[in-house]
DNA sequence: CCACCGCATCGATGGATGTCAATTCATGGG
DNA sequence: CCCATGAATTGACATCCATCGATGCGGTGG
């Protein structure tokens, strides 16, 4: 399932409730399960702080020597996050000779925040 | 700190850094320590559904009966979550007589989806 | 006054997760 | 060809967390 198929009219239950049944549908099992993944990859401090030093660098770019420093983390650890973030398609990584470039994916945390909003 | 005080200039690190020195700010870590307990507390499926059970239920309100068995969940499990909830500020519980209400706060949801959107 | 019901708390447990040191891999320079 | 460097992977470990059964607590009705 995708993210953006969070609404699909997933029935919340049977009728059998003990007080009201739902004045509209809730989101099914299956978009709460894939909503709550992208959110994991950014409940973290880390997590969170590593985005946040690439949208602030310039050309929204940065590679691992760039943000293990400053994170205070090491370099294993910061990787770990980093990959956690591409899996979640929140960060592209371009390896270019030495170095991994991490980018922002556009619109990747605007679409979260906006099913977030729309829960 | 409050979760409305997310970009407050905090630099991000020395100006050792090994390429670039960023463009602007990123989150410090406080700021990111904050934002990532409240999406901590929405990073599960069973409670992004109870939040959005509630939201969907008439008057937007509902008892734990009205929750337990549509999700599938021990009631003690789901008295964890909506405890885990009402503390991240996102639910308030209202007893009234033997039930317990439970209701969206006003906003929770729409201010961390904007702080998200703005990391 | 007592039994029942809805809900919260407690204790235990299995699984996920954040972190690091050590290692490995890949790339570029001498 | 080998070494130096940046980055990913591995293994280990401690901690956190979701879940449940059992129990406790307050309110309601008989």
């Amino acid at each position: 399932m995708s993210l953006t198929d969070i609404h699909t009219p997933v029935r919340t239950g049977t009728d059998a409730a003990c007080c009201a049944p739902a004045s509209r549908d809730a989101i099914g099992a299956e978009a709460a399960e894939t909503l709550a993944r992208s959110l994991k990859a950014l409940a973290d401090p880390a997590r969170l702080r590593l985005v946040s030093m690439v949208a602030a660098h310039p050309d929204a770019e940065a590679c691992v020597c760039d943000l293990t420093e400053p994170l205070g983390l090491s370099q294993p650890t910061v990787s770990h996050h980093l990959k956690v973030l591409v899996e979640a398609g929140l960060l592209t990584r371009d390896k270019r000779g030495t170095w991994a470039y991490y980018r922002l994916v556009p619109g990747a945390l605007d679409s979260l925040a906006a099913l977030l909003a729309a829960v």
